[in-house]
DNA sequence: TGCCAGGCCCTCTTTAGGGCCTT
């Protein structure tokens, strides 16, 4: 049976999963792209502003001191749940360290917003893409995302934009071929 | 100044501990 994957990444003022909010959700499938930007309800902390250029003024989400247009964040959400909905199933959502970070923090969003059902309806699972290279690839110095990128793609890239974090991911996963059966070992259920 | 989260993986392991990766 065949599947769709949907790479997505998340920024967030910081690294708590139990209290962040979502600056930036974005998201590639092929050609076809999902970016929406929120204003964060919480303080984005030091170290997620200087690594993402994000910060909030007089109610405006900028980046790098430039406006950037958002919408509200179960806007953002919904969008996102109708985006994915749109693919055939199964659908896996592939984040690198989803399962750590991108898939707690996602599902703790959509349930607050009663939209976990809806989200589960449209994917049935994330792939962690970090746990799928570091059993593919051995004795790497670094198994981050800038690392493989730039060690099999050769590219340098806006990393801490989630949209080019995304778009790297993709291009990575289709330069590293992994197998059907690497990859349903790393997926993580969303009916959690 | 330096610490702050945390599950998985590895190994100098399993009666444990440290590093990684994400913002």
């Amino acid at each position: 049976m065949s599947y769709t994957l949907v790479f997505f990444d998340l920024e967030t003022t910081g690294l708590d999963t139990e209290r962040c909010d979502i600056i930036q959700i974005a998201a590639v499938c092929g050609t076809r792209v999902f970016n929406a930007f929120t204003v964060p309800r919480c303080a984005i902390t030091g170290e997620a502003s200087r690594l993402t250029g994000f910060s909030v003024a007089g109610g405006l989400l900028l980046r790098r001191g430039e406006a950037v247009p958002t919408v509200s964040l179960p806007q953002a959400l919904a969008s996102f749940v109708e985006f994915l909905g749109s693919f055939c199933g199964p659908v896996y959502l592939a984040a690198h360290n989803a399962n750590r970070f991108d898939a707690p923090v996602l599902q703790r969003m959509l349930r607050e917003f009663s939209l976990l059902r809806r989200f589960q309806g449209a994917v049935s699972s994330y792939l962690d893409t970090f746990l799928l290279t570091k059993r593919m690839l051995t004795n790497f110095y670094s198994y981050s995302l800038p690392y493989m990128v730039e060690r099999f793609l050769g590219k340098t890239y806006a990393a801490h934009n989630a949209l080019e974090d995304a778009r790297m991911l993709q291009e990575l996963f289709q330069a590293l071929k992994p197998g059907r059966n690497a990859v349903m070992k790393c997926l993580i259920s969303t009916q959690t």
